[in-house]
DNA sequence: TTCGTTTTACGAATAAAATCGTAAATATGG
DNA sequence: CCATATTTACGATTTTATTCGTAAAACGAA
């Protein structure tokens, strides 16, 4: 196994990281167009979020060449979990089953989600 | 129906709405004294931000006698959909089913709340 | 009433996050 | 080589959140 330790991004860097995590690498302009897609934003912001990401150890860079190239180092799944975590024990009183009552609840779920939550869910009571 | 707009507490405004929520109503000194149990801080800190609060139309303030009673104007219920719902569109590609499946896979669960889930997983899949 | 305690009001200090301007370095096309 | 464009580095500013000190007001007990 390997790396990992404090997975704390900001609300910003969430952003930037979900860029990488949907093209495995990319640019700083790849990122920021990305990003200003949906959002206004200047270049610099997100050159300088970047290197703040990579100070704190939450991505990569490839300097070897002029235009730099970054890289996630935090994975999706320990994002997910950790984030989930908190607010099972800040939001729902330390019980994922009220959280996914609510998720289950406000949210549209197709028929093929439902089976496969009824597969984990049987997995779940046999144990 | 009634109020409620925009639910974007800030994390230390979280905390002091967990204590609104399981006491219905309380003095700044009540929520100091709970949040004081697991966190050190000053009393004058908790009281300023419950005025913020205040102001954000977070809480409502009772100032007829000179120990100010709050209580949460948002609810536990609205705040928690509206979180979730950021974070599935955040972090889990808008697909709650996802986050169910990582809520459950990651952490314990009881069988009572097992059955919970099983209860609302029969009733979604009649629909 | 007077003293000590509690509470609020208020403003300021600190910290953390986000934004951007400017300049230097590097590359590219002509 | 030169002009232009792109990229990085860096620092400063702005904004938002958090923390707390101080003083005035309200209260209660002796």
């Amino acid at each position: 196994m390997a790396q990992q330790k404090n997975v704390k991004p900001t609300e910003s860097e969430l952003e930037i990281l979900r860029v990488l995590w949907s093209k495995e690498s990319a640019t700083v302009r790849e990122v920021h167009e990305a990003l200003a897609a949906s959002k206004d934003v200047g270049y610099t912001t997100t050159l300088k979020l970047m290197q703040i990401m990579h100070e704190k150890g939450l991505v990569s860079r490839d300097d070897s060449s002029k235009t730099h190239i970054y890289k996630a180092l935090v994975s999706r799944e320990k994002t997910q979990k950790h984030l989930l975590g908190k607010m099972i024990d800040n939001l729902f009183a330390g019980s994922p089953a009220q959280l996914v009552m609510q998720a289950l609840g406000n949210h549209k779920t197709s028929r093929d989600e439902l089976d496969e939550i009824q597969d984990l869910l049987n997995t779940l009571k046999k144990q």
